[in-house]
DNA sequence: ATGGTCGGCAACCGA
């Protein structure tokens, strides 16, 4: 089973993109961050046709999220039920016993930012969400764009970036107290010192080349999942873009069998 | 890297 994370920055600009890639990697699971696209817009016909499921949370202009997936999934929820659905930064779908989660975290601004306290809210919020819906036990995947760096290693310069937004010491401690809930960082398990990075500004020329990127899209999963996974990686193939952008895959697979 | 470029949407906001 293959899961992707994919922000795509605007889903009706990136359909060109998404409906090549999607032919090509084939991924059972594809969650989405960024659609910016109120639910009546959301390009069903064409995922279908490109043989996707499609469960979707969005709003005008901003945030959105999507999952889409070969099957149809037996339960979708989205969003906390309280004051943060506000935004649409969460949707969850069921496929059997096997929960996936996906999340766009708030970016967060700048450090001294309103915004930033709302992002350490929102992550003490998701935290919640796991820990009353669901077991550390249970097969769970969380996948998204969680706009946080968790280590040296996943960001270009952290003597520089540490204290940065998305590199803050705040953030990581925000980050490992749901980790510690009974998360693994699936990339990492396969990969421990790959200094990899899932995302790279467009407003740096040559960022990809120069290696001026931030691992902030994540694969994370309950342990019973993380024992089944056999692989990560980012695709960063320039084959599938069109232009620079902040085009971030990360995927992993896992062995249901 | 300290400006730049995208997408959405109709002026600028968010990233």
């Amino acid at each position: 089973m293959k899961i992707a994370s994919f922000n795509v920055n605007g889903i009706r600009a990136r359909m060109p993109v998404l409906v090549r890639w999607l032919a090509s990697e084939k991924p059972d699971i594809v969650c989405l961050q960024e659609t910016k696209v109120q639910d009546a817009d959301f390009p069903v016909t064409e995922l279908t046709e490109a043989g996707y499921q499609c469960a979707y949370r969005g709003q005008k202009s901003y945030n959105g999220v999507a999952i889409l997936s070969r099957v149809v999934p037996e339960q979708v929820d989205a969003g906390f039920g309280d004051e943060f659905d506000k935004e649409a930064r969460l949707i969850a779908a069921r496929f059997g016993g096997l929960w996936v989660v996906n999340t766009y975290i708030p970016q967060g601004q700048d450090p001294a930012s309103e915004k930033f306290r709302y992002k350490l809210e929102w992550i003490a919020r998701l935290g919640r969400f796991f820990s009353e819906g669901f077991l550390p036990a249970d097969p769970l995947v969380w996948v998204g764009d969680f706009n946080v760096a968790p280590s040296p290693l996943d960001v270009y310069d952290p003597q520089t970036l540490l204290g940065s937004v998305c590199y803050h010491p705040e953030e990581h401690r925000a980050l490992s107290a749901v980790e510690r809930w009974g998360f693994v960082d699936i990339y990492r398990r396969h990969r421990p010192e790959d200094p990899s990075f899932s995302f790279f500004d467009y407003r740096v020329p040559n960022a990809v080349k120069r290696g001026i990127g931030w691992r902030i899209d994540h694969i994370w999963a309950t342990e019973s999942m993380a024992e089944k996974s056999t692989g990560a990686w980012i695709d960063l193939e320039p084959r599938t873009w069109e232009k620079p952008s902040d085009h971030t895959f990360i995927l992993a697979e896992f062995d249901l069998a």
